[in-house]
DNA sequence: CGTGCTATCTAAGCGCTGTACAGATTGGAC
DNA sequence: GTCCAATCTGTACAGCGCTTAGATAGCACG
């Protein structure tokens, strides 16, 4: 039937479990969370329905797979902030905006990704050991309040900050703060501010 | 047909709002949020697929009163917390303990709440003036750091409170911190501990 | 007491969804 | 060159949100 020259896409895909992904994420980003179905994403891969079932259970697990790579995309922008800051109290407020930064300009991927995070077996392993935003932070904040912290404190601390980044990133797109992020001068100067609450830029 | 006493239940309901309302929260405690499907909630409620139609425009509109509902039940939580604390910086951090509390006791509730207040045409009215969740920690906080307090220092400081304890609201299930947990002696110690590193209490 | 009016509810149906299953197609190992 | 296992298609099913047309009933007004 395709024997004119129209996309002559073999029968065997070839990655179709990379493929499924990226169609997934270009949906997200193109139609949001709403319109992010299965058989859509399948549409859009350019396969069957029924074809997403060879590589994941279901359609959970697929999200799951988009929400990975939302994580590793998210480490990676937090590891370039850590390494363009040499300060180490600097460098943890920098590590804080980056998280808020990647949830503003992936909000319906970062929303994903903690839908996913949250059912049981969802397991976030970093690509290496020490590389996941939480290793990251953990080193940062180590290096910043050092040697002669209390190590419960200093767990607390990072516990603490996390949760703070975590729910900053949640209602930053909240109309209620747009009154404060125009007094200081827009919306990074806002989340460094709101986050030096917690973590000053400089010895406490 | 049903002369017979099998539940005469009327043509017309009486006041079906309130009972798909209650319908939904009953089967969002049951079966959990993937199950709270409008058919399901009309069955519950023992009407036909369409009557919710006449009361809600569409099945987010129904889940927006039932988030509604959680969230004056929620201001109910917290009001009950700060009234029984004195010391207003010890009232700060109760207030946050009670909202981790509620959310980990609401768990799909809780979730329910905020991806409903995430829509654009969420409000959150509170019944009176000042008795949200957010005047109540406002008054606290003013209470605890007063006078002599930058404004613009003190609103950060609220945001900043907010967003941490909201965070952890989220994170709270999280298995990653069972053994800090245990360290500390239970989960309420725990939030209290993660909170006081934002809201000490005592001054500053 | 009857007669409408309007709010409320039902029944049927449309297009979509996630998922299961049997069969077609294919690349690679032997 | 043959066969196998992996991959993909076609079809089907039940359930979903939502619409529409019509049945029912409470209520105001004569």
């Amino acid at each position: 039937m395709s024997s004119k020259a129209e996309e002559p896409r073999p029968y065997h895909h070839g990655d179709l479990r990379r493929g499924l992904v990226a169609a997934a994420e270009r949906i997200l980003e193109r139609e949001g969370p709403n319109a992010l179905s299965l058989r859509a994403v399948a549409r859009e891969a350019g396969v069957s329905a029924a074809a997403p079932y060879h590589h994941f259970k279901d359609k959970d697990e697929l999200l799951a797979a988009v929400a990975h790579q939302g994580f590793e995309r998210l480490a990676d922008a937090m590891a370039q902030a850590s390494d363009s800051v040499e300060n180490p109290y600097q460098r943890i407020n920098a590590l804080g905006v980056a998280y808020v930064c990647f949830a503003r300009d992936n909000r319906a991927l970062y929303h994903l990704m903690y839908d996913s995070s949250r059912r049981e077996n969802f397991r976030a392993e970093p690509r290496k050991p020490d590389e996941g935003p939480g290793s990251v932070t953990r080193k940062a904040l180590t290096t910043a309040v050092g040697e002669h912290a209390d190590p419960l404190q200093l767990e607390l601390r990072q516990v603490a900050g996390w949760c703070m980044t975590h729910g900053l990133a949640e209602m930053e797109a909240s109309r209620e703060f747009d009154d404060l992020k125009a007094r200081l001068g827009g919306d990074k100067a806002f989340y460094g501010a709101v986050l030096a609450q917690l973590m000053p830029p400089g010895p406490k």
